[in-house]
DNA sequence: CTGAAAGCGCTTACAG
DNA sequence: CTGAAAGCGCTTACAG
């Protein structure tokens, strides 16, 4: 918590920047455009909305255009609302904003999407409590989003609020529990897969696992395809390779269990839950003399910012989509409420569009994620 | 960029969940309650809104209240917003949620404070691309937001665009470059002034500062309170122990600066620009077999999550309050929008809403940030 | 090709 | 204490 100081270094600008009156600010409606071109406000609205076909003359049309654009002219998004029980707005649900660095990526991508199909996005967190989350709900609810992307923090089986029952909704990050609601999550297994696979081709013949607390579907998946993985490779998999750290039990430990992992079972490869538990096996590591990305070759999962910016050689990883979940959540989304020629038009130049297309027979869409290859596999 | 597969993971939940008809789900109107409890709409509207003083009776009033619960009411905002000219909408636009593992932080304490005012958050992201902010401010303008908050990934001046001029906004961890619109940031002073005396306290004679390139507020600021800390705690100011890294034409070498600083001018503390740099000296420290906390103290800035996690001995630091700014930004600019008044409510179970209104006039407020002690200084 | 009018769900004088 | 009516800025049959 910071106090606040008002020190040398707060300067008073000068004058108030705006009085509380409530001035309107000149928001100028279709009336005043049709005033100046002497026109109907329904002709405005015609012409506005590119629907002048057999209805306008060329004529008129330009006018009005013209007017509207000298005007500055901005439709008024809560007068089209309330006539078309349509706001163009997606409500984006998350538990994480703040508590974890890829939201804001997966929030990045379903931004991007939004504008280009034009939607607006109305954000709420909710911290991940079910209270909060139906009040905020309830008060978003009234400003009547077309729909809702629910996205998660991390890739789990989730209950989506019963507020959000008949209105189209996404999850992003997570899976609904009962399959009816379209979900985008990451190919877990192909990430297992990938990057055991890859220590394999490396030569690698002890491969070894540090995985995450058993139950939450990444841990599951991801175990699996290792597995898989090395029985694809002809190696043996070994119980003593493998281990599922619980993070509250091990605290600062967990350089001493990398360490001791190593130094008993002698791994040559190990593929890591994720970057952060890989930096610390870099850690251990080097305490015990081993060169990584020669004795010991290291996979970790995220591409996380500044864990990449950190370790030396740089760490061999596979990249979350998050963006491409938020980007495709959204994509998903819209098809759902508009119908599919909705993205007709971006499926020219977004190929994101046209996989969205030939997934809408799907409920549950993982995402295969690339393995990024950086100097610390052999 | 992350290709997409249909592979065995990706299963069918069965039935489409929605159509894409679009059934107006029963949005129940005032219309509903009024008729259901045999009154007009504007007695249920005086109801719902509390103003019932001398105009309803008890009974209607209660009635009304009764039904409205039953029927799970809640009120259409897009009617209200265009009767009121008022929409209870903050736009937040930012140049950075997905690039800064902060801005999800700065989001949350807009959020929370919105939420609290009555407030709902319409997000938009500009990529710091000024053609783009004009764009999707354009269509945000048609939403109405009441007002703005006006979000930077780090502390700079910066322009507000002249599309919010007159309507009130507020800038965070930024400073508008006028001084005109408020702004809420670091007291960078303090952090450099802070971070130096601690090391200084802790007995350090040779107290290094990494820094970052030149010219950015956050630098030159954090220089100052590093250089006046030397000079209050009696220590000499020695060229040789500062460096402002120009981070890309550092790359992989900024451990080998660090190693270099470290071996040549032998520093017994260091003040780092953040806790990235201060992990790349973790790093550079142990490789000269020197003991953190004991042989050299070092302080960061940021309280990163990530890099906290990481380091032993955990890293001192100083806290960047990104909070407390989307927290007090959003207050600021609500007070700013509904007077004082409406932050009354808040005032006594909320310490940030009476510091708030205290600084009502002042246009740059930098918020003092606190210093976490742990085990990096002896 | 164009305009007048109804109506979306609210709020708020105004009359009673 | 209560209701009828106007109007916020749009869209869309409908009539001409």
């Amino acid at each position: 918590m910071s106090s606040t100081s008002a020190s040398a270094h707060t300067y008073n600008g000068g004058s108030r920047q705006q009085g509380s009156s409530h001035r309107r600010r000149g928001m100028i409606s279709m009336k005043d455009i049709a005033n100046q071109a002497g026109v109907s406000i329904g002709t405005v609205s015609l012409v506005l909305n590119g629907k002048t076909e057999n209805r306008v003359s060329q004529k008129t049309s330009e006018k009005v255009l013209q007017i509207a654009k000298e005007l500055n002219y901005e439709p008024n998004a809560a007068a089209k609302t309330l006539k078309m029980r349509k706001s163009n707005t997606i409500g984006f649900l998350t538990d994480s904003i703040g508590s974890s660095p890829y939201a804001g990526t997966i929030l990045l991508g379903a931004q991007d999407a939004a504008r280009k199909l034009g939607y607006v996005l109305l954000m709420v967190n909710t911290n991940g409590d079910r209270r909060l989350e139906k009040q905020v709900l309830s008060v978003m609810r009234g400003y009547q989003p077309d729909g809702y992307i629910y996205a998660l923090m991390f890739h789990q089986k989730v209950t989506v609020p019963s507020q959000l029952e008949g209105i189209p909704t996404v999850v992003v990050d997570g899976e609904d529990q009962r399959g009816l609601v379209p979900s985008y999550f990451p190919d877990e297994f192909s990430i297992g897969y990938d990057a055991t696979t890859r220590l394999a081709q490396a030569g690698c013949q002890r491969i070894a696992y540090i995985g995450s607390p058993q139950g939450i579907v990444a841990e599951i998946n991801r175990y699996e395809g290792y597995r898989q993985a090395l029985a694809d490779a002809g190696l043996e998999f070994d119980d003593h390779l493998v281990v599922h750290y619980e993070i509250e039990e091990l605290g600062d430990n967990e350089a001493a269990a990398a360490r001791h992992l190593i130094s008993t079972v002698q791994p040559d490869g190990i593929f890591c839950f994720n970057d952060q538990r890989a930096a610390v096996v870099y850690d251990a590591a080097r305490e015990l003399g081993l060169a990584i990305g020669r004795d010991i070759s290291i996979v970790g999962v995220d591409n996380e910012a500044i864990i990449a910016s950190l370790l030396i050689p740089r760490l061999t990883t596979v990249e979350l989509p998050h963006y491409a979940m938020g980007y495709q959540g959204v994509l998903r989304l819209v098809a759902q409420m508009d119908g599919v020629e909705a993205l007709r038009p971006l499926v020219a130049s977004d190929p994101y569009a046209a996989t969205v297309l030939k997934q809408m027979d799907m409920q549950a869409v993982s995402l295969r994620c690339e393995l990024l290859e950086k100097e610390s596999v052999a």
